[in-house]
DNA sequence: TAGATTGTTAATCGATTAACAATC
DNA sequence: TAGATTGTTAATCGATTAACAATC
């Protein structure tokens, strides 16, 4: 039984990749993963791309950026192609990721259970309110920002979230930065600006209610 | 004083509307209403597109697909282009909306400040565990699942938000469905079925992590 | 072998950018 | 008027799809 070959040995990640493949690698992921649960050994393009609303092209198209990962006429093995994927986006690995605020969506950030199963953990978390500092919330510390130098360094954070109010949102995406953080999750209805180098996605709860709106009124557009 | 002209008088919508064009739209949204509460009264295409890294063309042309909301010479009246896409993407009205999940993560949804700001308003909230059902949270009255059809035509709910577990979320995106619920934000990482004429959004954040984490390990690609 | 399905090329389709006459 | 900036067209660029030889 032979491996996979793997194009440009290492890492992948050749020349560019566009955004739109990377997002759907992450939905190949999440179906495949969902196919082991139920069993399935195997799966072709045909029937992945039918899963998520892709045509079985897209899909074999998407795959062929990184490698030979299929067999021709059988398809691709689920477990094989689970991890592959997974070293391309890089979550084959375990991230310390710090959480910066406190608040409500915080410590729903800090209870959810989904990112654990694909590779995250926060270690950490910070807030300036003097109530929450000192104490844990399922298990996790809360610093006071003040801290976020030493605690990012001993943990090695490279992965930040910001979920403060919007005023606050840039400054403290400038103080991960200082403390080399290389990319940001952010929660706050705001554009962050960034050095090159340091990544940003952004998650704007409303905006999404907002796409999802423009679908309903203008009727005929979907998913 | 001249009110600006909008293509096929109405509601707008004219045939087939790039998503992209609509997500950016969104965006232009945001950053006008920040620059409204900085004090700006017009802004350029170029300086619009500057904050949120785009081209001034990019700009001008998302917007001309709607209609002509700019001035020569001038650029676009803040208050004026904010008007105009809060009636495109449907917003220029309050949205109730219902909420299934109340744990962690549904909890944190209704006390988000964000939502009430930008149209949209948590009118009921179901759940199923006993203890729950019955009390409120933040204003908001959490109900039975099972009271769902009463609920949702009494509110007349047109949009509903998922956030129960994965194995829960086909089931109540059926339900909502069957109560005519026309547009769904699923927070259950799971791709979820709907029949045609049903839009859904989905958020998974573990794979916004994982999106980022790409970019990360692959240096170069930003944003 | 016949059937299934891949990886890849060429063709199509759609989206972004550059350029510019028209306008204030 | 001169300067700024729009809306729009044409040119460029990139992404998706269809088709098919190669492979199991």
């Amino acid at each position: 039984m032979s491996e996979p070959e793997q194009k440009s040995g290492g890492d992948g990640g050749d020349s560019t990749v566009p955004k739109a493949v990377v997002s759907r690698l992450s939905l190949y992921l999440r179906q495949l993963q969902q196919g082991v649960r139920d069993g399935q050994a195997t799966i072709s393009s045909k029937e992945l791309g039918r899963l998520l609303g892709f045509t079985d092209a897209q899909v074999r198209k998407d795959l062929a950026y990184f490698g030979h990962f299929g067999y021709p006429g059988i398809g691709y093995r689920c477990d094989e192609l689970i991890s592959a994927i997974k070293k391309i986006l890089g979550t084959d690995q375990q991230w310390p990721v710090a959480l910066v605020g406190v608040g409500n969506l915080g410590r729903a950030l800090i209870g959810y259970k989904g990112f654990a199963q694909r590779g995250f953990r926060i270690v950490a978390a910070f807030d300036n309110a003097q109530e929450t500092v000192g104490t844990e919330i399922d298990g996790v510390r809360i610093h006071h920002l003040d801290s976020l130098p030493e605690v990012a360094r001993e943990n090695k954070i490279r992965l930040g979230m910001i979920a403060v109010p919007v005023g606050a949102a840039q400054a403290v995406a400038d103080r991960l930065v200082a403390v080399g953080v290389e990319g940001i999750l952010n929660f706050a209805p705001v554009t962050i600006n960034l050095p090159g180098g340091v990544s940003q996605v952004g998650v704007d709860l409303a905006i999404e209610l907002e796409q999802l709106t423009f679908s309903v009124v203008n009727r005929g557009t979907a998913t």
